[in-house]
RNA sequence: GCCGGGAUGGCGAAAUUGGCAUACGCAGCAGACUCAAAAUCUGCCGGAAUUUAAUUCCGUGGGGGUUCGAAUCCCCCUCCCGGCACCA
């Protein structure tokens, strides 16, 4: 018997595979699958997670295109970004070489797990060739107002040496590298998302697809509230503060106002009050510094501007401050305090002596004051309002304050735009200038792509691109005259919002892409990768899809139909990570049991979406498990298959595919799935060699097992005397008549009591009396209706016979 | 604090519509083969009690409920993981 080598015959297979061409997307359309996985950054070298992502991608692969769709399974590298710039700092080369020299090795290592991409589309978004779509696009967002500058407090990352967008800070940590964000005030590039913002939200209702977590994490990351704008005049000149609250039922409880310290109009208004300018000056310095602080809540500090302004619905003047904890990005900058109902403005509040009146009552009968009460309740204290629900008042007052011209309903949402400026050089250039007599212009689209210069230094400090006197010094494109060329490159998260568009025409020199070919092939079939990018990538996507719609390149509002978020690769109860130690490097493992083992062994020992143990001692199981195949196909390698199977392995055989094939289809249960095909393998063991059981058995497990280990089953396909290679034979079907037929004569249990004492067979005939009468029979059950009452039958067909009973007769 | 997900043998995990809890695999134990080991094969493998066997009782994070019957449905609680974090 022929040992099992698994390097040799993954070797051999993966040369077919390439020589053979065999997993070239086909030219039509119709019917089609695509399947999509996260592209990922080439550092080189691959890692459990990546491994995971690619054995999930690959086996639906292979699946799909056995059950005849027209399968798109393209990869690419999203080689823009950091690590190879600071690997130039540190090793003096340059970016682009080493990003060749990683994709190059990150290639090899995929080709080892024997993945069935379609190689001709991959992308690489380093090149000139993709990035200079994303110069396009940007000229296309500039010219429709998606693409804007301004100047506001950002996030900077000390670290990375560079600025981040909102999504790119966890709990006021840069996303990337852990260190503190630090609030600037910097002109940056920005992508208008929140003309999105309500689309995106709605959109999430239509993508049943996708898992609920990230549906969620997308609605709390939109944020949208309903509330209304009030005005409050100020007294001391003529000047309107205009609030945004989501509780105008509140308003007659409003005491103070409060505005954020970065509140453009802050200081023009203090100097008309009589608070201390230079105290003022000096806390709206403080607190810009302070920043956003991680994790532990801020003391709350406000300052007094000395000024006062009316309460619209009573007349009441209200004294104004500045206050830490108001937000500028968010609503008008401003806000009215309702100390009473609100827990921040409750301690402002306390801190600063302010009053603090009931107006909302809810089931107690007496306010405290010993907190804020924030849910809703009766109005009291608010005039003609008092006595009304909160809801109905909500209306009520937003009702009369339009009717006063003094406030109108609005939506507001916690979204920001998206910054996509970063202060390095290993992404895209924006294409523009400044020149010294028109100022900021765009260049024309013919003059694309910009090119990244090489004559660079990578000293570590400032943008390398300040440092290259061919790439500064540029010609007004309007006026010919002196300019000055943009150093800022984009965020390397637009080039993985619309790469998945690429793979569809990634040789296109005259478009992005053919808009024919992504009305034809998108949207995405499935998408799989890790939940991080939950807000992330998977956002920043959409919104791309939909503006690219707006721009009339396609016709699809969502890309990604359905979307499979894998776990991740844990090992002794925490996440593979180099700082732990506790790596698996997948070359070792692929080096030990070959790629086959390693793969099957990932989809085996968890479901896709749940985080996976790592285990040595599990994949030597699964090992054990394909050499056994592989043993026992070859000794069915010379017999044949004259004779019938029996009709009770027929029905194993049938079950076996149904199941298979429902798990992988419908829930990605691969788990299941290898598990129902260990059983097949398990069941034809008992049956001699040579028989036509252990034959028919082996076959159809080899066949299923195709598109987990294929490799193997490529191999022992072949030694069955399959006449086409594997993945070239359709899905096996199975007969439903034969599994109805089989459904109709079964074990059901019998229970007393809901106590499981026995199993009678039936058929889709009994009735109760006969069931009964079985059930009777048996010694077990006998024993436990000696002398018992019978109370109640509950005889559910092909399910189960219960017999209650009461005390003795 | 808010939102989302989870808790089943020694371990990873199964269980259709509420219908035999623990499929499949790992580890473990016993046996076969072997001079021996490895590999392979066969059997056992939730807990407790009954002093063999068979049987009974208990058992899906905890407590209650609905039901003939609950891992599954309802209410309350505990713990773990992830996301957001003063968004007015």
């Amino acid at each position: 018997m022929r040992e099992y080598n698994f390097s040799k015959i993954e070797k051999k297979w993966q040369k077919i595979w390439e020589d053979s061409n065999i997993f070239k997307t086909p030219e039509d359309s119709k019917n089609k699958f695509y399947l999509l996985e996260m592209f990922p950054y080439p550092s080189g070298k691959l890692h459990m997670g990546h491994v995971r992502n690619y054995a999930i991608g690959d086996t639906l692969a292979r699946f799909h295109r056995r059950k005849g769709r027209n399968l798109l399974y393209p990869i690419g590298y999203d080689a823009m970004g950091l690590p190879a710039e600071n690997a130039a700092i540190k090793n003096k080369v340059m970016p682009s070489e080493w990003t060749k020299l990683c994709i190059a090795q990150m290639k090899e290592q995929q080709k080892v797990l024997g993945l069935s991409y379609d190689w001709a589309r991959t992308v690489d978004t380093s090149s000139p060739d993709y990035y200079r779509w994303n110069q396009w696009i940007f000229l296309k967002f500039l010219e429709k107002g998606l693409a804007y500058r301004k100047k506001a407090v950002i996030n900077y990352c000390s670290s990375c040496a560079t600025t981040l967008a909102n999504e790119q800070v966890e709990s006021g940590l840069c996303w990337r590298c852990g260190t503190k964000a630090e609030a600037q005030v910097r002109e940056q590039w920005y992508f208008k998302i929140t003309d999105y913002a309500e689309e995106l939200l709605e959109g999430l209702e239509e993508l049943e697809g996708w898992p609920e977590a990230v549906k969620q994490q997308q609605r709390n990351w939109i944020g949208r509230s309903e509330g209304s704008f009030v005005d409050f005049e100020v007294e001391e000149l003529d000047y309107t503060i205009e609030v945004f609250t989501t509780r105008p039922d509140t308003l007659y409880g409003s005491t103070f106002i409060l505005m954020a310290p970065t509140h453009p109009d802050a200081l023009f208004l203090a100097e008309s009050g009589d608070g201390d300018i230079e105290k003022i000056k000096d806390f709206i310095d403080r607190t810009v510094a302070a920043g956003s602080s991680p994790s532990e809540d801020k003391e709350k500090e406000g300052i007094a501007l000395g000024i006062t302004a009316v309460n619209p619905v009573n007349g009441e003047s209200l004294p104004v401050y500045l206050a830490n904890f108001v937000f500028m990005e968010y609503g008008t900058g401003a806000i009215m305090s309702v100390p009473a109902h609100d827990d921040r403005d409750f301690e402002f509040a306390k801190k600063y002596g302010l009053e603090i009146r009931e107006v909302i009552r809810g089931k107690e009968n007496k306010y405290d004051g010993s907190g804020a009460y924030i849910g809703e309740g009766k109005l009291v204290s608010s005039a003609e309002f008092t006595g009304m629900d909160s809801k109905q008042a909500i209306l009520a007052i937003i009702e009369k304050l339009e009717s006063m011209g003094k406030g109108r309903p609005t939506v507001q949402y916690k979204l920001r735009d998206w910054l996509i400026s970063r202060q390095r050089y290993w992404g895209t250039p924006i294409p523009v200038v400044y020149c010294l007599k028109c100022g900021l212009r765009p260049i024309p689209e013919t003059d694309l792509p910009i090119i990244l210069p090489e004559d660079v230094e990578f000293s570590g400090t400032g943008n390398p691109l300040e440092s290259s006197q061919n790439f500064l010094k540029a010609s007004c494109p309007d006026c010919g005259g002196e300019a000055k060329r943009e150093t800022d490159t984009m965020d390397t998260f637009v080039d993985s919002s619309w790469y998945f568009l690429r793979y569809l025409d990634p040789n296109n020199d005259n478009l992005p892409f053919e808009r024919d070919l992504a009305d034809n092939w998108l949207p995405v079939d499935q998408y799989i990768g890790g939940i991080e990018h939950a807000v992330l990538h998977l956002l920043y996507s959409r919104f791309f899809t939909r503006a690219l719609k707006s721009l009339g390149l396609t016709s699809l509002k969502e890309p990604f139909k359905n979307l499979l978020c894998q776990g991740m690769v844990i090992k002794d109860g925490a996440k593979m990570s180099k700082s732990i130690g506790n790596t698996v490097d997948p070359q070792r493992v692929i080096d030990k049991y070959g790629a086959d083992t390693a793969r099957l062994f990932i989809l085996f020992a968890a479901p896709p979406e749940r985080d996976l143990d790592w285990s040595d001692e599990g994949i030597r199981g699964i090992f054990r498990f394909l050499k056994r195949l592989w043993d026992m196909a070859h000794e069915e390698s010379e017999s044949s298959s004259e004779n019938e199977v029996s009709a009770d392995f027929r029905i194993i055989i049938e079950k076996t595919v149904s199941e298979v094939t429902q798990d992988i289809q419908k829930n990605f249960h691969f788990n299941t799935a290898i598990a129902r095909i260990m059983e097949l393998l398990n069941a034809t063991r008992k049956h001699p060699a040579g028989s036509p059981e252990r034959r028919e058995g082996v076959k159809t497990a080899v066949s299923l097992i195709g598109p987990f280990a294929p490799h193997t089953a490529s191999e022992l396909w072949e030694v069955l005397g399959g006449n086409k290679p594997l993945d070239g034979e359709a899905w096996p079907s199975y007969d439903e008549d034969i599994l109805r037929e089989a459904a109709k004569s079964m074990e059901i249990p019998v229970t007393i009591g809901g106590k499981p004492r026995g199993l009678i067979t039936v058929n889709e005939n009994t009735s109760q009396e006969e069931a009964v009468e079985a059930a009777q029979r048996l010694p077990a059950v006998k024993d436990f209706l000696d002398n018992k009452k019978i109370i109640k039958i509950v005889y559910v067909p092909g399910r189960i016979l219960n017999i209650v009973v009461g005390g003795p007769l």
